[in-house]
DNA sequence: ATAAAGCTGAAACAAGTGTTTCAAAATTTG
DNA sequence: CAAATTTTGAAACACTTGTTTCAGCTTTAT
């Protein structure tokens, strides 16, 4: 059963009981973490000056099966997923039981999403998070376009957005065609387009028109390749990773709101008192109900 | 130029000139890079679904002599960059000024988005969510409502469940208004009513409709006494923390999106049925960009 | 010293690796 | 329409992989 004991220190607290050749790998391994990760048994144990042979038996020693769970373990480390995600994956498809898929296949989701969700910040989305907000702050006008399933994660941000700026439009179709709504879209505009594949056709037409119109995109997609993502001033990938059929758009929605938040945080009292007044105007219009 | 030529740009300034199945590859690669670090080329053939002869094709294509090169540098890469999350968390706390104050901001968003959805997983979450799941398979009509920052969410579930069920209906507001849509709601019906604070008149007002009409309801709010909450057949209570202004809807899509999945994994290959039928009409209309 | 216990590394193994070849299929061209 | 060209995937390849086996080599205890 899953006790996650961490190899590593099984490996140096059992140290003094192996034979001088299993140590001499041992040390080996425990001086170059990343060799276990990246380099084959075979050239990890040349490297060691040491017989394949004296690998395995070290992996019997410290209680591992095979070669494979102790590198999967230190890629693991590497890639700085906390837990075996792939051996978990396993263990999630050995219990088929009907009593605890339903279960099983949550938990598994949730680790994907957690999964998606670190990935759109990572250091170099959080940059290029950045950068898409100085676009966005510089633009005449803000088009946000995204159909089908990436309609709401577009829709997300065009009402956040509007809420504190009145340039936005959110392209969707519902007055009327594509056509009327990018009309006088131009090099001082902005168009962020969303979408994953299947990319939906009426999105990359957007995005074609705009280019041709020497407006800048903004790509919030899942590929540095996408259709979407052609020419892009900025390409925000992100994952898309789901158990189901569909893919999920949780972070994508997840950095449309965290677009929204450092747009505010930028924009400063200006922006804060925009959204008082927004916030009062639906008070007006009865839309909230009070406590 | 430099024989360091970053072979992560080249593969997406060729990706244009490739064949298809190169794209396949080449995009396959983009997207998992630590896949080609990490794992044999045959395995990244097979996850990419193309053989292995293709990956080869692809290295001279983009003039790398061989697999092992290509690797490398990719096992560089991953060595280089050991920008781990929660590394990355611990050095940029300790630069406090305003050149980072945007990259706090977002780690910090980064962090309660995580928190938000394992919440949202919770196991008493997840029972509740099979619970919602009963009560939705057995519901002769499914309504979905969401106004204000929570249309996303229910757009998203509406969008999905409509392409393997056809008795779900999104209650926008868009034909008429709400009474039109919600007519003839009874007992046997059910009522998804998305909202968080401030609770918007409009869903709540559907709410006390549906319960007026003993339909149930299965509502997915911030509170248990949230008023959406009230009588609730089922409550699915997640937390919308955020860093600004908004509230996070992040854990309520991921919910939304979970439903599906579960919904779809319990209705079996009917389900997926459904789901090729509907995938196929949208092509009769020429919604997808074809690769 | 000598038998028992273990450790060690060469060799053998089945399975998997990266690459090349080649004929069929798909696409483009005339 | 057929011919020329490109694209494709199965098969074959030589080699490497992780593991097991086994005979020789320590070491150690009597």
């Amino acid at each position: 059963m899953g006790v996650q004991t961490d190899l590593r220190e099984k490996l140096i607290s059992d140290y003094a009981k192996l034979s001088p050749q299993m140590q001499k790998a041992a040390r080996y391994i425990l001086d170059h973490p990343s060799d276990v990760a990246l380099r084959s048994m075979r050239a990890l144990a040349r490297a060691a000056d040491v017989p394949p042979s004296t690998i395995t038996r070290l992996m019997s020693a410290i209680g591992v099966e095979t070669w494979q769970e102790f590198r999967d373990h230190y890629q693991n480390r590497l890639l700085d997923q906390p837990a075996s995600y792939a051996q978990r994956a396993r263990e999630t498809q050995r219990t088929e039981n009907d009593a605890n898929r339903d279960e099983h296949l949550l938990e598994s989701i949730c680790r994907t999403e957690i999964d998606n969700i670190s990935a759109a910040f990572s250091p170099e989305l959080v940059s290029r998070m950045i950068e898409a907000c100085e676009a966005i702050e510089d633009a005449r006008q803000v088009f946000i376009v995204g159909r089908g399933a990436a309609y709401p994660a577009a829709c997300q941000f065009a009402y956040a957005y509007r809420l504190f700026c009145d340039n936005g439009v959110l392209v969707d179709g519902h007055s009327g065609t594509f056509g009327d709504e990018l009309r006088g879209i131009g090099r001082r505009d902005l168009l962020i387009a969303v979408g994953a594949k299947p990319y939906i056709r009426d999105t990359v037409r957007a995005v074609e028109f705009a280019r041709s119109q020497h407006c800048p995109v903004i790509a919030l997609t899942d590929s540095d390749v996408s259709p979407i993502a052609m020419d892009a001033l900025c390409k925000l990938v992100v994952r898309d990773t789901s158990q189901s059929f569909f893919q999920s758009f949780t972070a994508a929605l997840s950095v449309m709101q965290a677009l929204v938040a450092l747009l505010v945080a930028r924009g400063g009292p200006k922006a804060l008192q925009r959204i008082a007044a927004a916030e009062e105007q639906l008070a007006v219009f009865d839309t909230y109900l009070e406590d």
